[in-house]
This record gives structure tokens, C-alpha cells and sequence, in this order.
DNA sequence: GTTTTAGTATACCGATCGGTATACTAAAGG
DNA sequence: CCTTTAGTATACCGATCGGTATACTAAAAC
């Protein structure tokens, strides 16, 4: 039988991804990411020259939906930027809620494989929460916060505390301590 | 070649303890366990009955350790406790300069274990993230900050998120900036 | 002085890992 | 029409994993 090229390397992204992320990137093999993908792993390894070569697309793969999504859960609220912030951990602690949310895939990806040779992982993934925070920061500036930056990196600092915090004690009641912190925290700022 | 047992049981934990944190846990096998330790397999075997049963000894072993050396960090300044709080992420920044260090043990080992049925794991790691949280508010609390147990569940929140920053991005800037919003929430806070 | 005890040495087990080799098939393109 | 392409099917590779089996040794305990 013979397949798009860009699908099939779409098929097998999507159950990396899946897998990836409900068990954990180094409790995944290869054999298990084909079987899911519906093909052989010789088919696998026709379109990614290995298992870090396919992590490292999993990651790129998930850079700007990800993006998308931290996007959305702040700019949904329109009524000010106090609760856009409230807004962004709101999202957060709902998604905590499924049993199927696991935290930060690149903060995740980082701790999994910190022991390994594969530099792309954290080069990736610190493009991503620097490329979050930036648009933080910008936003910030744009709606007459203080000191953007420094409140974005805070902000940061919030956000991935938070989910450690969650997926430790499997308590989505630190979305909101980390809200207020964040909002008091903005109040502080708003020279306006 | 006989030995006293508990001795030789701490030499395990101690080899243990290195390798799991420095190269992470399931990257550790425990041949090499017992041969960093100078044991043979059979008698690590003889001490823990599984691999399991070695990480949740681990974990245990590390908890009042850890706890000290954080309230040791939180209480070492004796210039009040805005200051205290300042030194915690300041003690922070100075150990992620270490290239030995590697972040939190515990939430590194939730991290790594999460997809495995070991539920110790995490359970261990829930007690120690809660007693320093809950030792936290005492201390706040006997320090007439106002909201003692939510102003120590962010300070948690800070802590943990300023963590996973500096491994990502392996820049300690993190903490300060966490330091800063530490201080700043505690300002609002001191009712004295 | 004999029996436990705590250990060594070594070999092995089945399973799984990432990755490769060989041979075959069917569809698209010139 | 024939070659290239994209794939299947299957078997295999060496390495490593957690864990066990067998046989032996030396010190401590009664």
C-alpha cells in the first residue's frame, strides 16, 4: 500500500505526541509510537532518523499550538488585564482537572531526559517559555503594566510553580493561590 | 568478607542517592547502584526487595535532610523576616550556580515516575512539600504575617516555579525575580 | 565448634530497548 | 511500460533492564 509521505509523517507525529505525553517520553519506545501511528517501524525510521529526531519534532510540533492556547486563555476575558492574569490560571486549574493533563510537556520533556546527550530538547523548550514570555511582556507593556518584563518573568515563575505544585499534590487549589499572587501582584503595577 | 547490615545498607542509599540525582532515576540501573556502592546485586537485593522499594528509601532518606537545609536557608538571616524571605531564593540562586545541581529531588522523582504504579513516590513527595509548606505558615504566622498558610502555599508556588525556570533556561535570574515578588506580596502582608 | 548470618562471585533469566537487514508490494510518474 | 517511491512484513542485532539461582566464604553467636 502506498501513503502521502506528509500524512504518514503526520500519523506518526500524532501518536508520538499522544503517547509522548499520557506516559512519559522515555516509557514510550519507538515500536509502541509505530504501532499506534498504524505503521511499521521501519516506515518510522523513513521519516525520522531516530528516537531523539522524533522527540525533537514532537516538541516543534507542539511550540505553537501550545503557544496558541496560553494566547487564548489570556485574551478570552476582555475586561482588563487584572483578569486576563486571573483569566490564564483560571484556564489552568480547569485543566488540572482532567485526569489526562500531565503539566508542562516541555518542562516535562526537560526533566525526563536532563541525563541525555539531546540538547535539542532544552534548547526547544526554552524557546518556547522565552517566546511566552516575550508576548507576555509586550502585552503587559500594551495595557500600562510596570515593569513588564520583570512581571512577565514573574509571571513565568507563577505559572510553571503552580503546575508543580498540582501534579505533586494533585490539588488544582494552587492555580488559585498563584491568581491572587499574581493579581496583587499586578495591582501594585497598573500606573494607570 | 562479612559487614555490619545497616552499614552496609547506608553505603547503598549513599550510592544511591548520587546517582539517582545526578544522572536521574530510571537513567540509573541497579547494577550500577550496587557497584558505585562496592556490593554485589545479590546483596542490594538483600536489603531492598525492588528497585521500588530502593527509590521510596531514597526519597525517604532525603526528606528531613532537605527540610533542614531549607529552613536552615529561610532562618539564617536574623534581620526579619522580609529579609528571610529574600535569602530563601538567594540560597537558590546560589546552589542552581552548581552545575551539580538539578533542581528539586522530589519533584524531579514525581516527574520521572509519574507513569509507573510506584504511588509511594509521589506520596513521599506530597508529606515533604507539605511540611515545609505547613512549617512555612507557622513561621509567618509567629512572624505576624497576615494569611500565614496562603502567603506560604505562594511562597511554594514561587519557589518550585522559579526551579523549573532556572532549569530551562539555566539562569538563576529566575530566582531573584521570584525573590522580588516574594517581598512584594510580603509587604502587603505585614500587619505589624 | 557448629550453626547463622552477611556477604562475594558469577552466571543466568525473559523482556524490552533503539536500530537495522532482507525481501516483497503496490501505486504514481516519466 | 518500466522505474522510482512509499510502504509492509518479519526477522534479527547487541545492549541493557530488573531480578533470580547456585555455590562458596568468613565472621559472629550460641
Amino acid at each position: 500500500m502506498r501513503g502521502i509521505p506528509a500524512e504518514t509523517r503526520k500519523r506518526i507525529l500524532k501518536a508520538a505526541t499522544e503517547l509522548f505525553y499520557a506516559k512519559g517520553i522515555r516509557a514510550v519506545g519507538v515500536d509502541a509510537v509505530a504501532s499506534a501511528a498504524g505503521v511499521t517501524k521501519r516506515t518510522l525510521y523513513l521519516h525520522f532518523s531516530s528516537k531523539d529526531d522524533l522527540i525533537a519534532a514532537y516538541l516543534e510540533a507542539r511550540n505553537e499550538p501550545v503557544l496558541a492556547g496560553l494566547i487564548k486563555a489570556v485574551t478570552r476575558d476582555t475586561g482588563g488585564i487584572a483578569a486576563q492574569v486571573e483569566g490564564l490560571f483560571a484556564v489552568l486549574g480547569q485543566q488540572a482537572g482532567n485526569t489526562k493533563w500531565h503539566g508542562c510537556l516541555f518542562a516535562r520533556a526537560v526533566s525526563e531526559l536532563r541525563e541525555t546527550p539531546n540538547d535539542a530538547v532544552s534548547k526547544i523548550a526554552a524557546k518556547h517559555k522565552r517566546t511566552f514570555e516575550d508576548w507576555l511582556a509586550d502585552h503587559l507593556a500594551s495595557n500600562n503594566v510596570d515593569e513588564p518584563a520583570l512581571f512577565a518573568r514573574q509571571l513565568m515563575v507563577l505559572l510553571d510553580g503552580s503546575i508543580t505544585q498540582i501534579l505533586i499534590h494533585r490539588d488544582p487549589v494552587y492555580a488559585t493561590a498563584a491568581a491572587s499572587a499574581a493579581v496583587a501582584l499586578l495591582e501594585q503595577r497598573l500606573s494607570d
